[in-house]
DNA sequence: CATGAATGAGTATTCATTCAT
DNA sequence: TATGAATGAATACTCATTCAT
């Protein structure tokens, strides 16, 4: 008796995903060269010749994480966070607390905005992450929230620090963290 | 004593400095494991045999540039820096002032600041360029001119941002640059 | 005795025949090493899977196709022919025909011409096919109308244009085929 | 001191064309799936990397050898014999004479008609050895001394019976070969 | 029996390193 | 010394075969 259809569709998918899931820290880690299938899916904990059932070649797997780097670092999040009716200096802390809590405890996470960031310095990557944060400060600037200045440049000091931060903790676990506020005056007037 | 000798060890020296003036560039974009000798040495445009002349293996190369990446990075001049008779306002001005104009011109201090912090992050360098850093922002915290806080993290976030900056030079060539006074600002007062 | 039973080797028997016949084709054309289990199941329209019910290895089923190529190839036909109380001009004309009718609609035959020759040339055959054709060979030139010669190359000489027209049509369905008495002439003494 | 370039470009093509050289009988036997670099290097004697840097893959290896299989054939040879003057009837001895000493002296040879043939029955080869045949065929009907028929036809004839003893002659050294009277007898209207 | 996802031994390809010139 | 062709161990990728469903 064969196996159902749907069955074997949901098979594929739950491999492809831990696939991409266990690779992303890999890759974040030892970049594309670095990275060996071998060890790879050693680490996955599958054959080497289930990744090729997936992707076409170890470059596809890279591509595809590195295409969705932006979710795994949750731009998602960040763009439902700079559309909600708060003052800019609620959304700044509120950035801030989301990236400090999962720089600590979803090591997915760091790599995304690795990877993210990385790509983003390639010039591969769409900017939606300084794009968001820009509005941000924008809108905290009017509301005399935010520091003035260049809203580009403040976006890059804040995201600079958070890559920072996020390659540091891929490299050493339980590094040593800025708190959220530290973060968050990257960008807030003191008061 | 035969002058040739002397001639001949210059010559070494010579090559040898061009290996490794030229590969840590190569380094810093594509780490380690991307970097491949045959490129490599066309980029240089010497022999792939000739890198085996004055180094043992590639890694060999690769630590040596690891290893001197700080003094690329300007770290002696840092340490002058701090050791200068000045306020601590003056010593941050001329170190940004050093960093965002060697960004600019040299591609070399961009890499040297890359592979140090990568280093650094790996934990195999020496935390010099923090601590010196940490010592200018607490005499600056006494002097009134640099802003409250823990001054490892007022550091980190500092050359958090001066990385960014050095890997984003190291892709792309001409990028928009933050100046001295934006970079300065990280940790002075606000007057 | 269960009915159920009977109709259950039925199909088996059908399973198989069918992954026989569709391989034969896939094999005269690419060769052993050149047929992946994968296309071939796709080809005939099952799982790879079920081809290993019916066969312990590729190598199996190879070795069954070739070893049942020369019936493929009407080997019996001819045989039977061969025993006819017939003068041997009038076989060889039933043989040529029967020959190109075949190479022009049966895939299946000159697949089955082409390993048998293949096989044949590797030495793995008898040599039935060659030895029934000199038998014909003989009786004509006794009987004045086969051309001179030695019987065993006249043979090689038939069935090598036999041959050649059978990988044509393998490769180029709908070729350009030779007429019947085109192909008996070889060895029919010119009127 | 630098090897001279001149002598550099010379190991090039030697060791190329010894890689080629050496190919032709391995391919033209087990054909492309059924040839293993590890055995086809070790074949030629050199290592398995050697072969890549002169092709980019096994692939293009073989297209290589595809592509001058007609040369490797006797090609040029042939085409020379066509333009002679003289009658066609001395055209066709030579070729046989040639052809059959070939196919008993150099295995090359046997391969180049090998590959050549397939090559042209997948229809990638241009007709060359055809046409050029078939010239000839015409020259002997007006001549007298070639029989009457369709010379296309008459061509792949002649041409099917070298195939075969070309093949056969790559899978038993050896083997017992047709004499070049036999074989210009194919085309040669008997006296 | 039939399926097709998973396996891993086998094969192609790459690349750091060597060595004859 | 300097070269770059050659090496072969390491790595990417394939495909016959297995097995849980």
């Amino acid at each position: 008796m064969p196996k159902s259809q749907e069955r074997c569709q949901e098979i594929r998918e739950e491999t492809k995903n831990l696939i991409i899931k266990k690779s992303i820290l890999f890759f974040a880690r030892n970049g594309f060269a670095g990275t060996k299938i071998s060890d790879l899916s050693k680490h996955i904990g599958i054959a080497q010749g289930t990744i090729y059932i997936y992707f076409k070649s170890k470059e596809e797997l890279y591509d595809e994480i590195f295409a969705i780097s932006d979710k795994i670092a949750g731009n998602d999040k960040l763009t439902m966070l700079s559309g909600l009716p708060l003052p800019a200096e609620q959304k700044i802390r509120k950035m801030s607390d989301y990236i400090i809590k999962s720089l600590k405890d979803d090591e997915m996470f760091a790599a995304g905005i690795a990877l993210y960031t990385q790509r983003l310095l390639e010039g591969e990557a769409d900017q939606s992450f300084y794009m968001t944060t820009e509005k941000i400060i924008k809108q905290g600037q009017k509301e005399g929230s935010v520091v003035s200045g260049n809203s580009r440049k403040l976006s890059e000091f804040y995201w600079g620090v958070v890559y920072l931060y996020a390659v540091k903790s891929l490299y050493t676990s339980g590094s040593v963290m800025i708190s959220s506020s530290d973060l968050s005056r990257i960008l807030l007037e003191d008061k």
